[in-house]
DNA sequence: GTCTATAAAGTGATAGAC
DNA sequence: GTCTATCACTTTATAGAC
């Protein structure tokens, strides 16, 4: 292969500590630490330095949701279950703190979208393909257009909240009480 | 009095860049430099150092959200109409670029919730103090005690999540389609 | 209450050898 | 592809003068 797997251990210890502790709070040297890449591969790979590196780990953390939504929503005709499911999934980490994977995309989005365009553009595009898989099933679900385009953007929005208000309180219960209110929410 | 207005000028520039750039991203020079306080008194004023100053912004952020949920919820008799004008007023910041006041509390917890206990305790705060907001206005609009409770929390959940969204787009929308769906979340 | 000076460590990034 | 060494800068925090 043209690229070793270093590339990789970086690009993957990156998206980790990024979705983890933030673009800021995040030093190169602690990605590579964990990496266990060499430490002089970090610029040859990704020459544009740390903003290349947030950019690609933030689409990293698209398609590792991406297909989590759309996993939790092939198995369900009603897309209500389908988004249940994956926020069933999504409380798990609140069991046990090692498992605690972070706000995926947000908080990256939150430091950088007043910062970086690239990044924010990075960011924005995520959600909008989470929001895409949302519609799709929506739709198929025999919503109008309108009103699947409204409810997938306030899903995004009710789960990013609620990872967040989760992590702050340390256990699952914001995820779950959001879960209960899905039901209201779609039937229209 | 016993204290001069530096305190009050640092808190309130640290609050501001808090808010915008989280706590990794700003540096205590960054607060001294915009707050115009004199450089050599932020050690005297709050000798717990940055960890102090971002716990005692979270307070103020804190209680400045919770005066403007209170503002908005006394103007209507209807829990869903007083929640709705909070959303109008805080969409109208991605109207101007100069106008945009970050994530409040959010960002930092975010960045800081797995790193420091005092700190994440005191976003928590802030979020349960917004809820009772609610809840009271709920309860007393006869919801029962147990749907005021989850409908609090989510309201919370949606509220900053819809902002992390509207900064990610750069647009109002998000918050406005929230707007949107709050009549259908209360209805129960 | 405020100042300067500075310590001690960390940051992102680059150059040049191998 | 990877290494080391290093630059230029910023960070938080402290000591001691005024």
């Amino acid at each position: 292969m043209s690229y070793g797997d270093s590339r990789e251990k970086i690009l993957s210890a990156a998206t980790r500590l990024f979705q983890l502790q933030g673009y800021y709070g995040t030093g190169l040297n602690q990605i590579i630490k964990e990496s266990g890449a060499p430490k002089g591969s970090l610029y040859y790979h990704f020459p544009g330095g740390k903003e290349q590196l947030a950019i690609e780990a933030v689409n990293e953390m698209k398609e590792y949701i991406r297909q989590k939504i759309a996993d939790c929503m092939e198995g369900y005709a009603d897309p209500a279950e389908g988004i249940q499911a994956f926020l069933k999934e999504l409380s798990c980490q609140f069991s046990c703190t090692e498992d605690i994977e972070g706000l995926p995309v947000g908080l990256l989005a939150a430091e950088t979208s007043l910062k970086s365009e690239p990044l924010r553009e990075a960011c924005h595009e995520a959600y909008k393909e989470w929001a895409s898989v949302y519609e799709e099933k929506l739709v198929q679900a025999g919503c109008s257009e309108e009103h699947a385009k409204e409810a997938s953007t306030v899903i995004n929005a009710m789960i990013e909240g609620g990872i967040l208000l989760s992590l702050t309180a340390k256990n699952s219960t914001p995820l779950l009480y959001i879960s209960s209110c899905i039901p209201d929410l779609l039937k229209r």
